[in-house]
RNA sequence: GCCCCCAUCGUCUAGUGGCCCAGGACGAAGCCCUCUCAAGGCUUAAACCGGGAUUCGAAUUCCCGUGGGGGCACCA
């Protein structure tokens, strides 16, 4: 079976920060496109001047790079069918727009923004819809040249049909039909010169040939317009599909500034480009927000290139999803434990040295395996592995303490596990274990109790890896060395 | 208020008229393993929103409710 290769586009609008909802359409038009052995466009939605955000371009750049997802054509490497940023396509936009008065399907509108609001509050008060009245809709075209050419100010909205139904088709919902006289004379051009939404994007998926649309249900209010002016320009339609919208963890309401506020409290962030601070991977952001609008039966973890072979845009899903963090939580910490343990040392070396730590890479390379499955974001690599990186640690001597004992008697005990070690010709796990087990058998205390304050003399911490192999990665001097200082500590108190 | 969309375990979902006393995953509970914490293995609880209709037969089709979501800008 050959398919057409699909060109599809990321088009977001550069006024804040980029959430999950634009990385999981990314990635859902990077898979149809590469699929299909299309392209994958990014094209940047910029007409609105006044709320454009400096750099939240380049936070999606660089958001679609971390995660992995390349764009065919986009703004910063050029293409074929560029520009790809809005604002540099005003005299495209002008010309269709003249086609589209000049046609009858768009007129000029000079009314103020003062009677647009006076009308609508009639309206309000009469209880019907908010809508645009149509006074400059029948203007005498001549007439309003004319007004124009005087240097008036006007705008240009879409002449939408007053009567039957239009009927639109989404690829997951099929037919949506709505009345004809539930629709408005949509703004096209604005004052500052500028297209809407509404003419832009059109204008440019067809420009850029795009063939399938992957947007936000948001967009459904306004689909019959969109489907209306593509007929008005009698271009092709591309399939439409409308994702439906993340829903805030407790499934009422989308995700808000205040939902997402409260993410970032736990240690969560909508925001990719809060992701790789806190620790996540784009594996397991990709795998776990591509199953949000993705049904697939089974063996849901998945890297990008296993999401190729199953991805069809007839398993997406209409239904709004509500965010589950853990399940994030679960995906990356999959994906950690299926890395290399080389992929993962490059992985982690950051967060190490983001924490002040002297990393040595033959350490680093040992202590993975010990660590790797106990992670459930990068950065958990500190709380479970900083002690092979520091000379010294520095145990609370509570810890020291072990279960059943008191301070003297734990002392004892760690005296005696640093005389059986001290014995041993390495600290080897072979060589270490083997005695201990039977000072505890012999001394009728349990592994628990000796291991415990083992665990904590060496490695400072009531919680890590295995205790053996631990102590081989730290070495031998310096696990004796800071057997001595617990005992120190102990005898202290 | 009006318009549009959606509706299977708590959550994400499989399911396209008989394979379903509904499958998987997260989460939860229990057990096993065990030097802590994990990981792993096994097991358990947990859902077709309600009502009509079509049909020999409906989670699956249609209608009506109900609930949830989105939209009603010279914003995208």
């Amino acid at each position: 079976m050959s398919v057409k290769p699909a060109r599809t586009r990321l088009a977001p609008s550069p006024t804040g920060h980029m959430h999950l909802g634009t990385a999981r359409v990314a990635l859902y038009d990077y898979l149809l496109a590469k699929k299909t052995g299309g392209q994958f466009i990014l094209r940047i939605e910029d007409t609105d001047v006044s709320r454009t955000v400096p750099g939240a371009e380049q936070e999606i750049i660089d958001g679609l790079r971390w995660l992995g997802l390349p764009y065919d054509e986009g703004p910063d490497i050029g293409g074929a069918y560029g520009p790809y940023r809005q604002t540099d396509r005003r005299e495209i936009y002008r010309a269709h727009i003249h086609t589209l008065v000049n046609g009858g399907h768009a007129y000029p509108c000079f009314c103020t923004p003062e009677r647009l609001e006076s009308v609508r509050q009639e309206q309000q008060k009469r209880k019907e819809n908010p809508h645009y009245d149509g006074a400059c809709r029948t203007l005498d075209p001549d007439q309003a040249a004319r007004r124009i050419a005087n240097g008036e100010k006007y705008i240009v909205r879409f002449k939408m049909p007053r009567e039957g139904t239009t009927i639109a088709h989404d690829h997951l919902r099929g037919e949506i039909k709505t009345e004809n006289s539930q629709l408005n004379d949509y703004v096209l051009l604005k004052t500052d010169g500028l297209p809407t939404y509404h003419l832009a994007a059109i204008v440019d998926d067809h420009e850029m040939g795009i063939t399938h649309v992957l947007r936000g249900s948001e967009w459904l209010g306004t689909f019959p317009l969109h489907v209306n002016i593509i007929r008005a320009f009698g271009w092709e339609e591309p399939t439409w599909i409308h994702l439906s919208v993340f829903l805030k963890p407790s499934g009422k309401g989308k995700m808000s500034k205040r939902e997402a506020a409260v993410a970032i409290k736990d240690g969560y962030s909508i925001f990719i480009k809060d992701m790789q601070d806190l620790g996540f991977t784009p594996e397991g952001v990709l795998n776990w927000s591509a199953l949000m609008g993705w049904g697939v039966a089974e063996d849901d973890v998945m890297t990008v290139p296993q999401m190729l072979e199953r991805f069809t845009i007839d398993s997406l899903t209409p239904s709004p999803a509500a965010i589950n963090f853990q399940k994030l939580d679960h995906f990356n910490a999959t994906h950690i434990r299926l890395f290399t343990t080389q992929d993962l040392a490059a992985r982690l070396k950051p967060y190490f040295i983001r924490e002040g730590l002297n990393v040595k890479d033959d350490v680093l390379l040992q202590m993975i395996p010990l660590i790797r499955e106990r992670l459930v974001t990068l950065d958990d690599c500190i709380s479970f592995g900083a002690f092979f990186f520091k000379d010294e640690v520095a145990p609370i001597p509570e810890d020291l303490i072990a279960k059943g004992l008191d301070a003297k008697q734990s002392a004892q005990v760690a005296q005696r596990a640093y005389q059986i070690l001290a014995a041993q010709p390495t600290i080897s796990h072979e060589a270490c274990e083997p005695p201990l087990r039977a000072y505890i058998e012999e001394s009728g205390l349990n592994a628990n109790q000796v291991f415990g304050i083992l665990r904590v003399a060496a490695t400072g911490q009531k919680v890590s890896p295995p205790l053996f192999e631990s102590m081989e990665i730290i070495g031998r001097e310096k696990c004796l060395q800071r057997i001595k200082n617990a005992i120190e500590i102990l005898e202290k108190r």
